[in-house]
DNA sequence: ACGCCTACCTGCTTGC
DNA sequence: TGCAAGCAGGTAGGCG
């Protein structure tokens, strides 16, 4: 799906378009795009009528804030992908979910993979959404329709972006940890927002090979993966998102990080740093993109 | 904690 | 040309 940086151009691009927009209907065209229990046609009635205050994001999730004070989440997944269209816009054969807004755009939910979810949740809080394995024994309050503010995304880890995300809490959640590099970034209750394109550009970007396991660290490693991870992160938001086939902004429009990837599907091409082929291998069956020089091979004579 | 598997979906690319 | 296998940005849930 679009990671971090794909969902933060999606949301920044709506907070100006949409920021303020009733939405005086919506058409569900495949059910399952609306989380279960919540069944399509009250999910339907229940939107329309909503003024969306505020959008942001958390972890690769799309919020958008109603004025009422709850708030509907967008899941994109694989190739989910939130446009707004002008009046008398062609219709779109992938739009899952088309909201109509009372000025005559819309606001279409495409998706051609249909992996997306889209919730609405309560004011004052939401149920923890799309965590993964870290949400697992977390499984509160479903299904009592009360949620409190400290149980949204709980189950996600930090914002690597944020002001809060340090040296020092990278090297304490590192801590004691054994898995594999690679696995570890794409875990979303370790870090949130990171997904296999921004991984493996982090990897290659500190140096590190995928497979090392978070113990195998020095201080100075560390430090690299801390900062290489932000470094990706915020160019890959400067540049709206890298696209491959289905990503695009809320403009439609694809972003130019692609262009700018270090490894990421450059299996057999020089590498940037000192001209090796870059490798592909399998981790944790994603495929995964390094150097073989620059990212040397975990051995046991390399923890020290 | 960790890793591996299967599911969920559709379309594009690759190889025979 | 045609067809089948393999691949794709992500999770969710199950098992060992």
């Amino acid at each position: 799906m679009p990671e971090l940086p794909e969902v933060e151009t999606v949301a920044r691009d709506l907070e100006r378009w949409v920021a303020g927009a009733t939405i005086v209907d919506a058409t569900v065209h495949w059910d399952r795009t609306i989380r279960h229990p919540q069944p399509a046609e009250r999910f339907v009635a229940e939107i329309s009528g909503a003024t969306i205050r505020h959008v942001d994001r958390r972890a690769k999730t799309v919020l958008l804030h109603l004025e009422d004070g709850r708030v509907m989440t967008v899941a994109l997944r694989m190739t989910g992908a939130l446009i707004v269209a002008p009046p008398g816009s062609p219709e779109d054969p992938y739009a899952r979910v088309v909201f109509a807004l009372a000025d005559g755009r819309e606001l279409r939910y495409r998706d051609l993979r249909k992996f997306g979810r889209i919730g609405l949740w309560p004011g004052g809080g939401l149920r923890s959404v799309g965590a993964g394995r870290g949400n697992r024994s977390r499984k509160v309050a479903e299904g009592r329709g009360r949620y409190r503010i400290g149980e949204v995304f709980s189950g996600h880890g930090p914002e690597p972006l944020a002001r809060s995300f340090t040296v020092a809490r990278f090297r304490e959640r590192l801590a004691n940890r054994s898995a594999k590099l690679k696995s570890l970034l794409l875990d979303q209750s370790f870090i949130a927002g990171v997904g296999n394109i921004y991984a493996d550009e982090a990897l290659w970007r500190a140096r590190l090979h995928p497979l090392r396991t978070a113990d195998t660290l020095d201080e100075h490693d560390v430090r690299r993966l801390h900062r290489a991870t932000r470094q990706v992160l915020r160019e890959g938001v400067r540049n709206r998102g890298a696209s491959f086939s289905d990503y695009v902004g809320a403009d439609g429009e694809p972003g130019s990080n692609a262009e700018r990837l270090a490894v990421y599907r450059r299996t057999g091409e020089p590498c940037y740093r000192c001209g090796r082929r870059i490798e592909r291998i399998v981790v944790g069956q994603r495929s995964t993109h390094f150097c073989p020089r620059c990212q040397r091979e975990p051995v046991a004579s390399d923890a020290t």
